[in-house]
DNA sequence: TTTGAAAGTGTTAAAATGACACGAAGTTAA
DNA sequence: TTAACTTCGTGTCATTTTAACACTTTCAAA
């Protein structure tokens, strides 16, 4: 007999997507807004769906992500599963889980994952951009619907745990980058000033920056030297073991 | 009208276990032995089961603990959430399946998390223990039925990163013990030796011990004195943010 | 040509790390 | 009682890493 697992929702696991970007000076957050859709509790809420039975958890994440913005072939950790049998209960969202699933009553646990993309790949102007998402300074953000936010801060946490050990900031940066502005990556997602000329110090020394011959051009003083993640001396690196990212 | 989450089984999602212990020597798992239930694949599991509508999953974590072998207030933390839709697909699995859940045929995602316990309080003597269940040298372990050996590697991955971070080996040991039970956990966490001296002056100059006056008993050599945990001095760094425990 | 704004650069003191070996204190067996 | 065995417990030194700190350069815009 088979198993049978086929193509259908499952009413009872969804995953939501953290999706960072970096504007250049501050990380933020692709949110959704389900303004048209609820009139009670916080509008912005994190982009997300039921899984279907033969997929992956995985899967389902980079579905979601490519249903939403054509995201694909991106930076995708999972952060865990939340699953407080309240965590979707409020009457106030029922209209909403009505717009997204078949069983509105069900008891619906999710499974997080955090992303990171190139934000100048995903602006809000792209066509492939769902007209009700749009980015958001992490920083600003204080409340979202149902246990997002909660997860949000776990994301968080999970970022800022896991940069520490890889240099997985590179996937938010354009691939030629100042070190200024790799500087301020770091400085927002640790949440805490580094010093300038120590962070460019290791930074060099661990040589996972490639100087290009080419500057920064357009800015309204000195520009900057631009650089490229250098992707062979970080498999070099990890190779041995090395993860001290920590600045 | 109320929601209907219900005190019922969910037949979709299901908490595993990975219990570690320390035998003072080196580090173990508690594990099921499913031999009596199947003929194929292997026999040793993890603990687990289907979670209820109405519990959190920390709550179905910690009522599986209880239900095994009556652990209770122990270090619990989740590993993720695992999804392959075949994880337990396999028809040899089937006849296993049955004996824990109503739907044999149901799609079935589960979430991971491991725990420390103080073996010495937990050992397969102890009448509370599951006849099934004992503990087994976590390097000694090469397959397990479902994906749980994947599990098990998840599970030593979070457990080593935080270690590193937070000095959660104590829920390891005995509430007396000596430097060289500390320092052979840690080998035994991290996967690799270190140096003596090294270990016992960081641990020292940290404070995170407090020796006591008071020395092993019964060894055949020079007996060690005897430390505990100083748990107001962590909280005291913790609070100042100190996270360096990379021995 | 002056102004403004970020780029880019070096030193030093303090702390942490890593490598390394031997005498002391107990038990057990001859 | 003595010898043998096993683990305990300890310090130094060279190297590396970290943290703190300020001024000149370069470009665009006014």
């Amino acid at each position: 007999m088979q198993k049978k697992v086929t193509h259908e929702l499952n009413p009872n696991v969804s995953v939501d997507c953290v999706i960072f970007g970096f504007d250049l000076e501050k990380l933020t957050v692709l949110l959704i807004d389900r303004g048209q859709q609820t009139q009670h509790g916080p509008r912005l809420a994190l982009p997300g769906n039921l899984i279907y039975n033969d997929e992956t958890l995985d899967q389902a994440a980079n579905r979601v992500l490519d249903e939403l913005a054509g995201i694909n072939d991106i930076y995708l950790e999972q952060v865990g599963a939340f699953g407080d049998p309240n965590r979707i209960c409020k009457d106030a969202d029922r209209e909403w889980l009505q717009t997204i699933r078949a069983e509105p009553e069900a008891r619906v646990i999710t499974v997080a994952y955090y992303s990171l993309v190139k934000m100048s790949d995903y602006s809000p102007h792209a066509s492939s951009f769902a007209k009700t998402a749009g980015w958001a300074p992490v920083s600003e953000i204080f409340e979202l619907a149902f246990d997002h936010f909660e997860i949000l801060q776990a994301a968080k946490d999970k970022l800022r745990q896991k940069i520490k050990i890889q240099p997985i900031g590179f996937n938010l940066l354009p691939e030629k980058f100042t070190l200024s502005q790799l500087h301020k990556l770091y400085e927002s997602i640790l949440d805490k000033p580094l010093d300038k000329r120590n962070f460019r110090r290791k930074v060099q020394k661990i040589g996972i920056v490639t100087a290009l011959k080419e500057k920064q051009r357009g800015v309204p003083h000195k520009p900057s030297l631009l650089y490229k993640f250098n992707e062979e001396k970080y498999e070099a690196l990890s190779k041995n073991g090395y993860d001290n990212f920590d600045f």
